[in-house]
DNA sequence: AATACAATTAAACGATTGCTTAATTGTTAA
DNA sequence: TTAACAATTAAGCAATCGTTTAATTGTATT
């Protein structure tokens, strides 16, 4: 398998500081997960559900928002896996999912929080 | 100050769980970080900058994109301060910034595609 | 069965996003 | 001062996104 050399050659030796480099495709499955948490709201639910296990109108109620949107939010991040339901009765509880995908992505949260916000 | 009870009570004293809840404007900081990297395109960009520093040039021709399109991506890296960038000559090098920020994203992403790509 | 409540789904919308093509700016070399 | 190359900017566009309102589904209670 030959690569295609780059238009300019500054002498950096290229292939081997990009050896290993991610197939397109993964890069592609990790931006889907970065996406999930790329808006504010569902971020602070993500968050919420990393902390407690709460039905979508309390959900809402904390968020401050209107339930179908909860809900919609919710649907997102189930499918991507970062949390699941369980009904019991009439509610529907969500908490984020037992995975070391939901576990990083927490931390990293909390994380970012310290980072991007030093005053508070 | 009063807090506002949920509509439903579970009888699991969530003042306790959800202390110390980021304010909602440091969610949106967080999930803007977040945002930057939630696009296929962009968070290989960002990725190629942590293992090397490259002309525009370049960068499309290892991205196999457009000029242009590679610039509009560069911008939103730069202005998130997730890379910088000199110009030498006719040429603009791109890097990852030297951040606790750029780092921490950086480990994220090697250790995401480490999880959801195991076969890999 | 009928009612009430929780949750989801559907349709519609304004706003944002990522890319394309074309024009423009910046730098170097002839 | 041209000419050529690197990079950015601008305008336009289809596609996606987040929310709202309204309708629908699911469950429990009377």
């Amino acid at each position: 398998m030959t690569k295609k050399p780059l238009p300019h050659n500054h002498g950096q030796n290229i292939e081997r500081q990009l050896d290993h480099m991610p197939e397109t495709a993964e890069f592609q499955a990790v931006s889907d997960v970065f996406r999930q948490l790329g808006d504010g709201s569902r971020i602070k639910i993500f968050w919420l559900l990393c902390h407690c296990e709460e039905c979508v109108i309390n959900i809402s109620a904390l968020m401050e928002m209107s339930s179908p949107a909860v809900s919609h939010h919710l649907r997102q991040l189930k499918a991507a896996g970062l949390i699941v339901s369980r009904r019991d009765g009439k509610e529907v509880y969500y908490k984020a999912a037992d995975t070391k995908e939901a576990q990083l992505l927490h931390h990293m949260i909390e994380e970012l929080v310290a980072i991007t916000c030093p005053a508070l």
